[in-house]
DNA sequence: GTCTATACAGGGATAGAC
DNA sequence: GTCTATCCCTGTATAGAC
C-alpha cells in the first residue's frame, strides 16, 4: 500500500525514513534488515514498527518520498541552467553533468540514486499502482519539466525540436543514460572527467538532432 | 570467483545452469533458493552442490555464460541485418527491434534479460574482476561488434561517423535504452508497437547525427 | 503514552551429514 | 535423496524509563 503509519513523534518518523533510505540504498530491499534501519535511525526497532506496519510499507513510503525529492532537486538544476540561457551548448552540458552527479554520485546525498537502484531491482515485486505513482512523481515528472524547458527554448529560436517530449527523452538518453549504465546507476564510481566527456558528446549529438539550424 | 565446479555428468551440469538462469532471473539472487533451482533442474540439491560449491559461484558462472550467449545471439542479429544492407534505415530499425525483443522479452528465452537484471541488482556484491569479465564477454563485446559494423558501413559510404565506437554507443542509447528503461530491463511488458515506434524514432535521430549527407 | 532495550517465536535459507 | 544443524530475519512480546 502507499503510505500509512501511525502516530508518534514526527522527528522520529523523519529519522526512520532517512535511515531507511540509506540502508535500503546500501543493501537493497531484501538484504536490508529492520534492525539495521533502527540502529541507523538511532531508535528502537519497536519504534520503527510503531510508525510503519511492516518492511514493505516502509520501503514504498521512502521510495515515493525519495522520487519526489529527486525530481524537485533536478527541477532546480533545470531552472538554474536552462532558465536564462546565453550559451546553449554550455548550459546543456552543465545541466547534464550536474544531473548525473546529483543522481549517481555515491558520495554526499548519493542515497537518491542508490534508492532508485533498489527500486529498479524490486520492480517485479512492487504493486503496479505504487510503481506508477513512483514514476509519475519522479522520472516522468522530470521528463515533463525538461520538455517544457525545451518548448520554451524552441519558442526563443534556440532549438528546432518539433516534438519537445521526444527531444527531452533523447536528451536524457544521450547525456544521462550512458553515464548511468556505466556506473550501474551509481553502484560503481565513474570519473568526473569521463562523465563530462560523455555529457559533452551527448549534447553535441543532441544539438545535431534538435538544434536550431542557424544562430 | 569465476568458474569452478567439480565433476559429474555434463548433462546434469547443463540442466542446473539452465535452471539457475531461470530461477535467478525470476527471483533475483537473494530470493532465489537452492531448493527451487534443484527442483527446476529436476535434480537433487546434493547434485547441485556437487557441481557448484556454493550459491555465489553458481550465480557468477551462470552470469558469465549468459552474457556470452547473449552477445553471440546479438552478433547473429547484427550479421543478419547489418551484413548486406540495401535500405539502411529499415535495416537499423529491424535490428533495433529484434535486439530489444531478444534481450527484454519476458516470454520465450527471456531469461537472458531477466538474468541481466539480477546481475545489475547485485553489482555492488560482485567481485570487480568477475564483473569486468561479465562486461567484456557481454555488453562490451556487443558494442565492439556493432562499432565494427558501423565502420564497414562507413567505408561503403552509408554512414559518416568519424568515431564508430561513439556512434555504436549512441545508437544503443537511442534505440535500446529507451525501451529497456521503460520495461525496467524486461521486468514489465512493453507493447511491441511502442517498441517499434521508439526504435524508429531512435534510428531517425541516429541518422541525423551520423548518417551520410547524401545518398 | 510513546520510546528503549532485549528477548523470543516462527519461518526459511545455506550447507553439510547420513 | 532425505534429513538436520545453524544461522538470519521479520514481527511480536515483555520489561522498564521519560
Amino acid at each position: 500500500m502507499a503510505a500509512t503509519g501511525g502516530a508518534g513523534r514526527p522527528e522520529k518518523r523523519g529519522a526512520i525514513m532517512r535511515a531507511a533510505a540509506v540502508v535500503f540504498g546500501r543493501e537493497g530491499y531484501v538484504r536490508a534488515g529492520m534492525d539495521a534501519i533502527a540502529a541507523e535511525a538511532g531508535v528502537s526497532k519497536r519504534t520503527v514498527y510503531n510508525h510503519f506496519p511492516d518492511k514493505e510499507t516502509l520501503f514504498l513510503s521512502v521510495a515515493l518520498r525519495n522520487s519526489a525529492e529527486l525530481a524537485q532537486l533536478i527541477g532546480e538544476l533545470m531552472a538554474r541552467h536552462l532558465g536564462r540561457v546565453v550559451d546553449l551548448r554550455q548550459s546543456l552540458i552543465d545541466f547534464a553533468v550536474e544531473r548525473a552527479r546529483a543522481v549517481l554520485s555515491a558520495g554526499e546525498r548519493g542515497e537518491h540514486g542508490a534508492l532508485g537502484r533498489a527500486i529498479r531491482a524490486e520492480v517485479a515485486n512492487i504493486p503496479a499502482d505504487v510503481l506508477e505513482a513512483w514514476l509519475d512523481a519522479g522520472p516522468a515528472a522530470s521528463q515533463r519539466e525538461l520538455a517544457a524547458h525545451f518548448e520554451a527554448l524552441g519558442e526563443r529560436g534556440l532549438l528546432a525540436a518539433e516534438d519537445a517530449g521526444l527531444a527531452a527523452e533523447q536528451f536524457t538518453l544521450l547525456t544521462f543514460h550512458g553515464i548511468a549504465e556505466r556506473s550501474f546507476w551509481g553502484a560503481l564510481p565513474v570519473a568526473g572527467e569521463e562523465a563530462a566527456r560523455i555529457a559533452a558528446a551527448g549534447v553535441d549529438a543532441f544539438l545535431r538532432i534538435h538544434g536550431a539550424p542557424r544562430r
